[in-house]
DNA sequence: AAGAAGCACAACCGCAGGATT
DNA sequence: GAATCCTGCGGTTGTGCTTCT
């Protein structure tokens, strides 16, 4: 945890919050709100630098923040998010009001990554260490994306799989909301995208589906005229 | 009792991307 | 278009507490 840049030219203070500092913080954003991060502390009266008040405001003071231990249904609940959306702490912790994404990464990075390998999961990819056949055979947890120009009358919406819980389900279908309200689409000129002519769509593996940028899984949808995406688990 | 190891949590670093100049 | 600033994100590491030997 070393000084970043401009704590160091200007001498700010580093390390762990005192009462005294989260109580000038809390004050002066409660009044203020906090605008432009690099002028708080100055008005606040701190030390700090804006960046660093900016992090202690989201992850410790802000309202509505949800202390304490994590119940097992959130538990499960980022353990199947990371599944689809991988290291994206800020979009997982979206789903999980009142949590912050320093602290789900901090959760997983502590307890939930030994729990999976106690159970013979690797963390990184959610499959059995040992079960290759598997994981190249199935496609279980792969997205689907079909298009179907036939029903472009129709709303798109996700379908839900017989083995994807209720709360994972809601909380994809939330994170993909905005494409699927606005006529999304399935993007058609990727190499990240496997076309599957038995489904008349597209495949992604879940490895592909992982590294593909978000915006790319979100925004980009809109782009395409005609297509109409259906969402589902297989 | 004391030191080592493990753990959870808080906070910093570096980078990317958008906005502004 | 380039430079600069600001914000947000994910990775990493320091700190302090607890448990183990």
């Amino acid at each position: 945890m070393g000084r970043h840049s401009c704590c160091f030219k200007q001498k700010l203070r580093k390390g762990l919050w005192s009462p005294e500092e989260d109580e000038k913080l809390l004050n002066y954003i409660t009044k203020h709100g906090h605008g432009c991060w690099s002028t708080v502390p100055k008005l606040a009266g701190l030390q700090r630098c804006g960046k660093s008040c900016r992090l202690r405001w989201i992850n410790y003071l802000r309202p509505n923040l949800k202390r304490g231990p994590f119940s097992q249904q959130e538990e499960d609940l980022i353990v199947e998010l990371h599944s689809i959306l991988g290291n994206r702490w800020s979009q997982i912790a979206a789903q999980l009001p009142g949590r912050t994404d320093n602290e789900i990464k901090n959760l997983w990075n502590s307890c939930i990554k030994k729990k999976l390998k106690q159970k013979g999961i690797d963390p990184n990819t959610h499959k059995p260490y040992l079960d290759e056949e598997t994981n190249n055979n199935g496609k279980n947890n792969s997205l689907i994306i079909t298009s179907n120009d036939q029903k472009s009358h129709e709303k798109a919406s996700p379908i839900q799989s017989p083995d994807m819980s209720t709360t994972t389900f809601e909380a994809f279908s939330n994170l993909f909301s905005p494409a699927l309200n606005s006529c999304a689409v399935a993007p058609s000129s990727t190499s990240q995208v496997v076309h599957n002519s038995n489904n008349n769509g597209f495949l992604w593996q879940p490895d592909e589906f992982l590294s593909a940028p978000s915006e790319l899984m979100r925004s980009d949808w809109h782009r395409h005229p005609t297509l109409q995406p259906e969402l589902f688990w297989i």
